[in-house]
DNA sequence: CGTTGATATATCGGATTGATATATCGTGTC
DNA sequence: GACACGATATATCAATCCGATATATCAACG
């Protein structure tokens, strides 16, 4: 769960330990909320096992790519403010602190593309492991991606069950409990339309071979879709 | 958390073990789907600072404490064995097995009070708390009921503001993750308007002092007042 | 009569969290 | 210009919890 996320971020751009949970939290909120008490073993561990690589950022390190991606919102800001102090611009930008970059490695995308194609725990956090993987399923085959959508479906659809059981046994509840079991319910259905949504589109993605390779707009914005199968 | 489940599901009548975590997992769900790993622990913990009384189910077992808890687990087994094959099967035939019936003590339901009214968890699994909570809300007083609910309508507003800001931020998300959190987005919206439909009951029954006391019909089935707050 | 599945308790390893410690740097403020 | 404060950055720790596993009994079924 923990490794998935690391290796998924990293396998776009690399990033020191503190702007990899920083990253994470902000863009995938609750889906990757990993403390620095299980990241920076993770990290210790994936470097170790050889997935990734970590490089210490001295002054003197000008690697690869500095920053090419999108907002990058602490790497620009600081490399912004240590312009503006003066010093630096003649080499790269003035490494405020020591810090440890981490690269992914070849076997560290082998590692990731499986840990996203393996199997899903059930249980307690299957919500949050879900949504870590539908992050990164651009990363996926089309055919696993439909898979992963389809199994999650199947997961919700025995939760709803479970959940219609106990609306339906459970008499003796109180109101509070009715409540929080009738509330549920109606969010497990809600989730089921999402993913019948999105599960549509896909097929439809699959079936039409055009070579609108992109991002194809039909998937996020299909609320037409969802009302059309609403239960 | 977990001692927090099992000392509410005592507070009702006494369990042993295995029936404790079937009534959770079959009556809340994942809001208390916790594990023999960490429920046989608990229980011990529990019985260690006299929140709960195990005793032995035997058929000829007075209240009275039949194994004077010697902590040691191994010692425990072997009496429990011992005794099973000398005086088995006398009498009562619906024992069918060992098994250790937990009852609460006073102690045990002033720390389920202070657990239920105490600060909630912030993070990652703060809907499972809330949901617990909302389980056992009948123990509260109104006063303290009314917090709680305040309570997470205020963490969920913060959670929809980081979820917006999300969204309007990160135009850069493929189809997958923009769809992702649209759909995190919504599934908070629609917490946030149950919960508002839960709080306007409550002061509603909370301003009404009528005497109708048992659990009013007005909070679980207000679909209405769901309605009426719709964002 | 044997095998399966539910009941029942217990332990272990591993993953993860939250708290805490340490240190540097930028910024506002008085 | 002193100085606190918050953000950056890495690291470790105890505590917690889960999933898997082991062991044992018993009812039901063919």
């Amino acid at each position: 769960m923990l490794d998935l996320a690391i290796l998924g971020l990293l396998s776009e751009h690399e990033f020191h330990g503190y702007e990899i949970r920083k990253r994470l939290r902000d863009e995938l909120g609750l889906f990757a909320n990993i403390s620095f008490g299980s990241l920076y073993p993770a990290l210790s561990r994936l470097e170790l096992s050889g997935a990734v690589i970590g490089t210490e950022s001295s002054p003197a390190a000008p690697p690869a790519a500095p920053i090419p991606l999108t907002g990058s919102l602490g790497g620009e800001r600081a490399a912004l403010r240590s312009r503006r102090a003066g010093a630096a611009r003649s080499t790269t930008r003035g490494t405020k602190r020591s810090r440890k970059v981490y690269r992914i490695t070849d076997t560290g995308r082998r590692v990731f593309e499986e840990l996203l194609a393996g199997e899903e725990p059930v249980g307690t956090d299957e919500a949050r492991s879900f949504g870590l993987r539908l992050a990164f399923a651009r990363h996926l085959a089309p055919q696993a991606r439909l898979g992963l959508l389809e199994r999650r479906r199947d997961q919700l659809i025995r939760r709803l069950a479970a959940d219609q059981a106990r609306a339906a046994a459970g008499n003796d509840f109180d109101s509070y409990t009715r409540s929080l079991v009738e509330h549920t319910t109606e969010a497990t259905q809600h989730d089921i339309s999402w993913l019948d949504s999105l599960i549509e589109s896909e097929k439809l993605k699959q079936a039409a071979p055009r070579t609108d390779s992109r991002t194809s707009r039909t998937v996020g914005t299909g609320s037409a879709a969802v009302k059309g199968t609403e239960l």
